[in-house]
DNA sequence: CGAGGTGTTGAACCGGTTCAACACCCGTGG
DNA sequence: CCACGGGTGTTGAACCGGTTCAACACCTCG
């Protein structure tokens, strides 16, 4: 998975390709809801999700905020390479499988292979610019363009590393997850999903949600992909 | 200043350091309220800002977005040493002068120096860090404490770079400014920082801010540094 | 002097919150 | 088997933080 995704930013040759593959890692699962890290931890190893969906959040006073989702293939403490504390907490929302590879290895593979060093650079600085569309995705946009983006956040990058075909994607999040990453009360969830399922853009329902029109849903939340610095 | 920059978060030997002085550069200075890059441009080298005061932002449909302010020692850009493209725009706020410096020579001098490739990538992780703290702060907190967390946030930034000693510190922007950075509309700037003069916490004028008293502010816009990540 | 950018204030309005009630599902235990 | 409880989804109604519109003050600069 984590080449996958790096293939979705960056070329590599074969050699590379075969030493990612080679990384010695270990596995673990991890149920729905639990906390993997701490804002506060010091890390000697990155996280890779393999399957299932992890959220980074920071809370604050009173609220709890995601700051993103991480799908399969996502490393969320990939920045604890080089900070020596983590700022953020790191949970599954649904269950899910990790995996772990320690900093050394990522380390000594980084440093026989420029290429590679340069791709994983690359993973954190589209983080980066994912974080910044989310600042203006909150400060900007109203309720119902903020899940709208999103949704098409989400359905992009689970195309990108081959999870998602058509208009159909998994999300196993509740409504009150959604809340957590728009900035928006639950309540407000509820109404502004309704809505966009009033206007025929998306259904959202059990986990799954279906993109109905989605140049209508791309032209409601303002979206374009180009933040996501997809190679494709 | 990059320098100053550099060793506010990373340890650097003193070959390592000299390096970084030995850098070549051109020179440019900028107006206030200037566009020095646009998103969609392609960088062939990078900024880093000398003197004055420069922001990133994003537009979306209503509304501009600033994600970031750049103060003596930062580099806006310097993410486009991987990413082809650039996905916001910089401009000025005040008066400003920038050096540039040539991707090849930032890669040159990051291929003979591990330990400044290093730096390099952990400050675009502490920007990282900062976009998810920004994130939290638009998206959770009311406007008064947005605006606190804006001015501590800056306040210990400059303090890092040695810009800012006591309680008062210059940034010289106005309060449209301000209402972008926090996605607020700037009648509703204005009222907040009257309500921070009120409670005698703040006071902003004239493109320059005092901080009368400190842990108030920080306790109202539940500030803590942990995530700039200052080695300090 | 006039024009344009910024700061300031008032008043009406509205998007979103909050509180509260209820529906629904599912797992648990008597 | 059903009763119960907890988590989630849904809806209504009152409320409020922040927006919007509008007017005016102030300053600087051509």
């Amino acid at each position: 998975m984590l080449l996958k995704r790096l293939l979705s930013i960056a070329p590599l040759a074969q050699a590379e390709r075969a030493a990612i593959k080679g990384l010695p890692f270990r596995q673990a699962v991890f149920d729905g809801q639990t906390e993997i890290l701490r804002a506060g931890d010091r890390a000697t190893r990155c996280i890779v999700v393999l399957t299932g969906l992890l959220v980074t959040s920071k809370v604050s006073g009173k609220g709890r905020q995601t700051t993103a989702f991480h799908i399969p293939g996502d490393a969320p403490d990939l920045q604890t390479l080089h900070l020596e504390t983590l700022d953020s907490d790191v949970r599954t929302v649904t269950r899910s499988e990790v995996a772990y590879i320690e900093h050394s290895v990522l380390k000594a593979i980084a440093r026989d292979h420029p290429s590679i060093s340069a791709a994983l650079w690359k993973v954190t600085l589209v983080d980066s610019a994912v974080f910044r569309e989310w600042v203006v995705n909150i400060g900007q946009r109203p309720a119902v363009s903020r899940l709208a983006h999103i949704f098409c956040e989400i359905m992009t990058r689970m195309r990108a590393v081959g999870l998602a075909d058509g208009a159909t994607c998994a999300l196993p999040i509740t409504q009150i997850d959604l809340g957590e990453a728009a900035g928006i009360s639950v309540v407000h969830v509820n109404r502004s999903l309704r809505e966009l399922r009033r206007r025929g853009l998306l259904t959202f329902l059990g986990g799954v949600f279906t993109i109905h029109d989605e140049a209508g849903l791309m032209e409601l939340a303002d979206f374009r992909a180009d933040y996501l610095h997809l190679n494709s």
